[in-house]
DNA sequence: AGTGAGATTTAGAACAATTCCAATTATTGT
DNA sequence: ACAATAATTGGAATTGTTCTAAATCTCACT
């Protein structure tokens, strides 16, 4: 039973119209490129990505559909430290582990019970609309380089 | 018993000669800025405070004097989003709670108890140095503006 | 007190990521 | 088709930070 998880084209083209916003061909494969390789890549990792298939894309193109896909919920804006802003199509609620070895980020599902338990920490008063977890160390066996 | 803390010109100075460095009138001065007024300052806030008592600081030796802060263990660099980094003295386990409206960042201590309860999610492998938890949205009463 | 090595500060240039801008191109409804 | 609106584009601008190379300071030693 997933609700809120849009994983098609046609399901994108929906949200962005509840936004008043068009499906162009720009915003599809920028979401396919997230969908597809769920590594939390920068702007300019989807750049690079997005252009095998439409080499003549624009980066303010690739800019402005990141920050459309986040404005529609479809995709979350994730930031360590002053790094580049990473991209990640993963909407259920979810902690960042970041491998400072590297540099790779890996999502931690997060019980809503724990968050809970977080969230009570907060005296009266204070209505936080979100909370954001995120590690950073090592993680074991980094699975060689990428080859499958 | 409260370890680990540094108050004083004093102890900074010890700090840093743990680490090889010397307590110069920048440093002391930075960091008692930051001792004195726990708001979080950006670095260019910094910069302002600073030059009421020492006029002819450069910007570049405030970035310079924070980072060794930073590296000592005597401040903590906080960043929300893509926003310029901030500075916080405070070295008890804490989240923070980031006040979209006012612009304003609260620490909210966070006890070793649900820190340990944060830190189960990780699945083995993981090896977690640090954790960090940010909430955002709005904080009751915000005390009028600021003067006391 | 004087000297030299090394640390620190400084001003300004350089940099990286992102946003802005004005012009062009695409899509939509009539 | 046509006009209105939305989206894309290349390049300039902006922001926060880091780098660089020169000047200054501090400390240890004579
Ligand atoms: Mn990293
Ligand atoms: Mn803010
Ligand atoms: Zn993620
Ligand atoms: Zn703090």
């Amino acid at each position: 039973m997933e609700s809120n998880v849009a994983t098609t084209p046609e399901v994108l083209a929906q949200r962005l119209a509840n936004s008043g916003l068009r499906a162009t061909p720009q915003r599809e494969i920028i979401y396919g490129v997230l969908l597809k390789k769920r590594d939390h890549p920068t702007a300019d990792e989807v750049y690079a990505r997005v252009r095998t298939d439409m080499p003549g894309i624009s980066l303010a193109t690739v800019y402005n559909c990141l920050e459309t896909l986040v404005q529609c919920d479809l995709v979350r804006a994730v930031n360590f430290e002053r790094g580049p802003t990473r991209y990640c199509p993963n909407l259920r609620p979810h902690a960042h582990f970041h491998d400072e070895q590297s540099g790779s980020t890996h999502d931690i599902d997060l019980p809503a019970e724990i968050l809970d338990k977080v969230r009570s920490v907060l005296p009266p008063g204070y209505n936080a609309k979100s909370v954001e977890i995120t590690f950073r160390g090592k993680a074991a066996d980094e699975q060689k380089s990428s080859q499958p």
